[in-house]
DNA sequence: TCGCTACATTCTGTTTTAACGATATACATA
DNA sequence: TATGTATATCGTTAAAACAGAATGTAGCGA
């Protein structure tokens, strides 16, 4: 139950939620993630972390920067439904569009200031 | 986008989710709900709105009484998907299954104050 | 080694959420 | 009509969640 409701909680927010569908097309850095959403870079970690703890992504190191992706959902199964579903879901919606594109032009060199 | 936090925000809360499993078998009346988790009545209303509000159950009156029963889903995507997920989700889990103990000897002419 | 950069963590203030008791509403029935 | 019962709503309080600024940490390059 416990896990089912992290998985809960953690979509349960816009940015998070928004996370999950900009980590479709590729994975990205904390700062392309933070810099796409217009938030905090603390912001964006503390949000990235939950996501993990839920087993909905994953982060691995290159060098400096710190890429998340998509989690495979082998942690759960709710986690695999969401991740799953989310790959279809809100696509449509403008707020998620807005998004899709702008991405395109984010670029981990220039970001400048932390 | 709402619609969906509206959903995820519903099921992250152990007492909503609790009332999601036990809606399963039969429909209940509030004052059932309430008895079979423990909770202040005014508690369980307000919960029961909430998952009213998010569609994944619908209420319809009976004379004084209240009953919830699951939705159909036909409200979202996402509801549909949840109220689907959750029939055969969490189970095992031993919070459920001893909900699932006590509440075939939950009545609702045997409860007696408000 | 020193500084710079990307990220994580901590701190603080603000908003949201959950709980209960008390009150209001709606509907039976005496 | 008056009363009692089931539920909804309101008021209050305590705990949790969210935001950004500030600080700490880890790793690269000069």
């Amino acid at each position: 139950m416990k896990q089912f409701i992290k998985v809960m909680k953690a979509l349960s927010d816009p940015n998070r939620v928004k996370m999950m569908k900009i980590l479709q097309p590729r994975p990205l850095c904390v700062c392309e993630i933070k810099e796409t959403l217009g938030i905090a870079q603390s912001t964006a970690s503390k949000h990235l972390k939950m996501l993990e703890d839920a087993g909905l992504v994953r982060s691995f190191k290159d060098g400096l920067w710190v890429n998340y992706s998509l989690a495979d959902g082998s942690d759960s199964p709710y986690s695999a439904n969401m991740i799953g579903n989310l790959k279809h879901w809100l696509e449509e919606k403008e707020e998620i569009k807005e998004l899709n594109r702008i991405l395109p032009g984010i670029n981990r060199e220039d970001i400048v200031g932390k």
